[in-house]
DNA sequence: TATGAATGAGGATTCATTCAT
DNA sequence: AATGAATGAATCCTCATTCAT
């Protein structure tokens, strides 16, 4: 049933199922067949919109990605006590659909090909430089310079350790315990 | 030209060669051929020593384990100085191999299948089972016990959290950071 | 935008665009969406005006062999003198869009599929009979049967001939080289 | 039934299947599935002996070449007479499988794909520029050296005319008449 | 023990064609 | 009339696995 300006709709329907599929079996397992029969539609499709399938995996990570940015933004947004925007940032790596079962696969799943894939290793790496950013120039507001730095550092590594931890043990990821974790980490380091 | 008693040489050659080509190629672009020509054998002769592709994966892993258990025993012995000890603990997991680039590269690349594999997963869980209580241990004589044991997680994740950092960023691994940034960690939850 | 009237200039466009992506692609490696790409057009529009890819395919070629036809015919009006009517029958098949370069490269990708197509061959084998007859009733009036049926093939064997090593060599065919050896074996025959 | 050493024969098997399924169903129909079904072998051989089907193409082309240089030279061998030598040339070009049905056809799909294919038009060229040169060759011992070279180029190219009419009436291609053709033109060249 | 030949299932991708709009 | 969305069949290719030698 052709429409016109499928176009988004489509595209959309398929990062989202890209991200369930690779959830659920895994990143070497994952096949087009799996994807647009999680989508509803037929396999040529996928070609259509994104190419191929690597790209489609790329505009899924993007994806990703560009949702823990939005969540970011949105929690830091009219906050300016350190503290506070401190927490903001912890919270938007632990919070909604970032730190639901699904994410955190896919994350690791992503995590496990970015050295391999030069698109994916990009978009890796600009999400680690900014979580990094983020958490130091909060972090220079409360410590010295060099502090801040090693500081950040522990921070997103604990952030990343967590989220890698989440995915290998399954179920639904106890987000309120990982962030207590790193929030009395972060408190640790402030004293 | 068969010989006898190749079993074992073959068996670790081969496993070397997994993990070798994991590292350099990433889990999902592995192929039996690549892993055999690696090892300067023929494709069939993992059929005959490990029964097929699977079983020489998990074996692989299994043997990386090992190292790592290895190694802590290792270290820990003789070592009755409950700060000494857990320094050995960590050190055994920033050493030699374990956090050279190729092992952190294919410890991505077994957590990234562990979900999908039972055998692996059971490996995976046994390994961060033994490094909590490890930690937690040693971490007893130091804090009270509910202390002791989100101390043991915070390392863990930590642990965890660095290996997979080093994964991602490539190149030779500084374990010297690595193993500075738990330790000063530790040494703030000990005081 | 449709409008009326539009049918005999869509035809037409397509064809044009046919031709030239033949020319510059070769039979095995075309596909409909070239082709409508190349006119300006949907893909779904050559359903539209010709049923399908094939029926395209033999309009194209029925194309060429009306234009060359057209061409002969052109230059054959209003000759009587048995030489002059051959040289305007040779010229007619080595001059303008005929032996362009576009040209030879599409006769040639006919030729390789009309064998296995039987509309193409149709055409084939009108053409080639249409080009020995004209050449045949010309030479009847120069030599005796026997020797004329002889030399109308020859001569359309050397005509069929350079334009296969044009369409062969690239480049803008070269028309004069090519008239002047048809000719001069010609008058070789009738001497 | 894997036997040792059966490289060669699969190659040669799979080299007649390839000239075969072309001359039978043409350039743009062949699949590898009917190739390796006419050599009475799986499809996947092809990659293991030829990388692709692309290779195993221009292999089919490289053999078809050289039987015929081997033809030629076999001809040539121990003739010094100008005449004869001239007539073993065209012989060999009309003669055994070279003028067989199925190798014309070939010869036909070969030479429709040679203008968009690289390893292809090296072949080609490389098989023209000899036909030429060996014809020139011997003509320059009959001829002034500029009406030789003319005489070469107009003989190839009955001679290449001449193949691509066989190929495209069908049956057993006439070598006789086609021989007959060429000499007698060749004479006229001569006298 | 070890090899290389061979297979066949499965995967990504291409593409002519159909069809609602 | 014309489009672009969508399909599904067909194609090339990959690869784990089997097996005769």
């Amino acid at each position: 049933m052709p429409k016109l300006g499928m176009a988004p709709i489509r595209r959309q329907q398929l990062i989202a199922a890209t991200i369930a599929v690779i959830a659920e079996q895994g990143f070497s397992n994952i096949t087009v067949a799996h994807i647009s029969r999680a989508a509803g539609v037929s396999a040529g499709i996928i070609h259509h919109y994104f190419g191929g399938k690597n790209e489609l995996l790329e505009a899924a990570m993007r994806s990703i990605l560009h949702d823990l940015r939005a969540r970011t933004s949105e929690r830091l947004a009219g906050k300016s006590d350190p503290r506070e925007r401190l927490r903001a940032i912890i919270d938007a790596n632990f919070a909604g659909s970032q730190f639901s079962a699904m994410a955190v696969r896919a994350w690791l799943a992503f995590w496990s090909q970015a050295p391999y894939v030069p698109a994916l290793d990009r978009l890796q790496r600009v999400n680690a430089a900014r979580l990094r950013s983020n958490l130091c120039h909060v972090l220079k507001q409360l410590l010295p310079e060099t502090e801040a730095r090693r500081a950040a550092t522990a921070l997103a590594v604990l952030i990343d350790g967590l989220s890698l931890r989440s995915a290998l043990e399954g179920g639904v990821p106890d987000a309120e315990t990982a962030r207590t974790l790193v929030l009395s980490h972060a408190e640790r380091l402030l004293t």
